[in-house]
DNA sequence: CTGAAAGCGCTAACAG
DNA sequence: CTGTTAGCGCTTTCAG
């Protein structure tokens, strides 16, 4: 006995109650009638051992696992953490456990993920991808209950639930044009990802109803990062051709752009209008207070955990569900971050601008 | 075949490899030495079938569990995921994965995460406690491989790593003193919580080496939540008395406490100056940028993930560790939002500061 | 209502 | 080097 304790078994709780193994097997998952008597035993016998049922071993005979997994891309950002609290409230609610991964956004590395979770033969998997939807075959093709959120491959097939990106990226930009804005800068991280791809198109669709130019210089495709926002916004405010407007597709885009303006000592509102992606808590500290557009962070954790179930009830069922595309709505915050720009010009200047240095 | 597919088994693998399943158990673990031929083999087998080793049914031979339990008490707060993603580090880099669990604050909910977790054999669990000591007795008792991090339950005996809240809140303390304010209220949060209790002492110490008052009706005990923060200063800025400076002893408590002092639309930090607890990407961006004192979350999940796998080493090999109590040092970081108070009083004003209104 | 026994997928003696 | 086999703790027929 290395820890100087055993973990109780079934056998050692029916031996105390002086009963069988099936009968306490059936007190345990009520699955039986068993005489009061006897039921008292085992109960009493179960609180003596502080007896908990192995549920590896249950599984293994069961086939039923009440666990799913979870993977997003990083762990340390609010957005994936507001959304996989929701999925573990209902998620929890429902009797199930998490296992929750991060990949770092390495497509190796959540494919390692992937074959970990299957080793423990999670009944699910909830995944914000950062992989091709190539990776995936595998799993849709033998009915993996699989559901995707925020990221969703292109090209795939599948259920999933995410913002609807291109209408918010729409949204952020047509506020900015109505305001009067006609130089607009994106940080749209990368293409790379899907729903940056979206939001970037939103902006493009936005810019070119009002027949704005997108120019490259103001397409900020650096990355993700803090630090890679942060310097490309640097650039943008050293160029000639300041922008008056700068949307940013991420909150930490967001926060890099945020650190550059304020670097440079550009008045915001007042000589730059900054938009940003996703809403928590503190950015009504920010001064000044960011105008953003939310995604239902909330909503998107839960109505993914929901189907997920969903799927695994329709599973055990033998029924074949189809597959869901979720689509919610953003909703555009305003604040104190976005204002007219400094001259408005004319509408017919509009290819001036570009000839102007 | 309800899903259409069924998960291959060690069987499979052996009879289509042509092997017997102790072969494949030897190459999958490399356990033995098998020819290279049927090393081969048994290979290509593996990957025909895209067979998964099931965790389960090994950890019912083997005892040999490599999943760990964590349970924090708030999944959305930052702090907590910093420190869980440091420690998700280090695990994974060791071949452990997470049950990750939200207790919400909840002492029965954590209990029952808590029972979850043996139900499901994890080696060891990482844990934020919200309960009294008292709760993790049976645990202890069995020398069942737990590590507390950031709160740990008063009383308690066992291993342990958090920041050193006394010296922070007295460092935060102490820079606001030296500034020269006297009237400084606190956001203490609770009592009930150790870390927030410490924090209030380290508070006291402060002010009283100084021989400063510590008012009750500058304590706020309102409890952890931005709202109560909220309201709590609104209140203590709506006072006669009016601190010139208010110690926030968590990152929500300055969240409440910010939205207060822009409500009332009292000068930050010229009439009012604020401290706070915590250090996140976006406390720069508020304006002013806020002083803060951080802790050292990333070492705090490292520090405390590597101590777990030493103690589930430990236990495999019968041996038994000593308890360990790591403090990690915080750090106090300058920034704009505290500066000397409007008029400072001369030291021996100072109980008379006490009689007027 | 109750108990005996088979077997889930895997590892680890043990015997060839 | 390789295969046979006995369980790990649990649920679940199947007979009493």
């Amino acid at each position: 006995m290395s820890h100087g304790w055993k973990k109780p078994t079934i056998n050692d709780v029916a031996r105390l109650a002086g009963v069988s193994v099936a009968t306490v097997s059936a007190v345990v998952n009520g699955t039986k009638v068993v005489s009061p008597h006897r039921t008292q035993k085992v109960r009493e016998a179960m609180a003596a051992l502080d007896y908990h049922a192995d549920q590896n071993a249950r599984f293994l005979r069961t086939g039923k696992s009440r666990v799913v997994g979870v993977i997003i891309p990083d762990l340390a950002n609010p957005f994936y953490t507001q959304v996989v609290a929701a999925a573990d409230d209902v998620a929890s609610r429902a009797g199930y456990s998490f296992f929750l991964c991060n990949s770092n956004d390495d497509p190796a590395l959540e494919q390692r993920h992937l074959d970990m979770l299957f080793s423990h033969r999670v009944a699910a998997v909830l995944l914000a991808s950062c992989d091709s939807f190539a990776a995936y075959d595998r799993l849709i093709r033998r009915r993996f209950p699989l559901v995707f959120f925020d990221r969703v491959p292109t090209g795939f097939h599948g259920s999933s639930v995410e913002t609807d990106n291109h209408l918010a990226a729409f949204q952020a930009t047509r506020h900015l044009i109505e305001l009067g804005h006609r130089s607009i800068a994106i940080l749209a991280g990368s293409i790379q990802r899907s729903t940056h791809a979206r939001r970037l198109e939103g902006f493009r669709q936005a810019m070119l109803e009002s027949g704005l130019p997108v120019r490259d210089e103001y397409c900020g495709l650096s990355g993700l990062s803090v630090q890679a926002a942060y310097e490309f916004s640097l650039g943008l405010l050293a160029s000639p051709r300041l922008p008056t407007a700068i949307f940013c597709t991420s909150n930490n885009l967001l926060l890099g752009c945020f650190r550059a303006v304020e670097r440079v000592g550009l008045p915001c509102p007042e000589n730059i209008s900054i938009v940003g992606f996703d809403d928590f808590p503190w950015n009504e500290g920010f001064r000044p207070a960011i105008t953003t557009v939310a995604q239902p962070t909330a909503a998107i954790g839960a109505k993914a955990m929901e189907m997920l179930l969903e799927r695994i009830a329709a599973g055990s069922e033998g029924r074949v569900l189809e597959d869901q595309k979720i689509v919610l709505q953003p909703e555009l915050r305003l604040r104190n971050s976005t204002a007219p720009p400094p001259n408005i010009p004319s509408p017919n200047e509009l290819d001036v601008t570009q000839t102007a240095s």
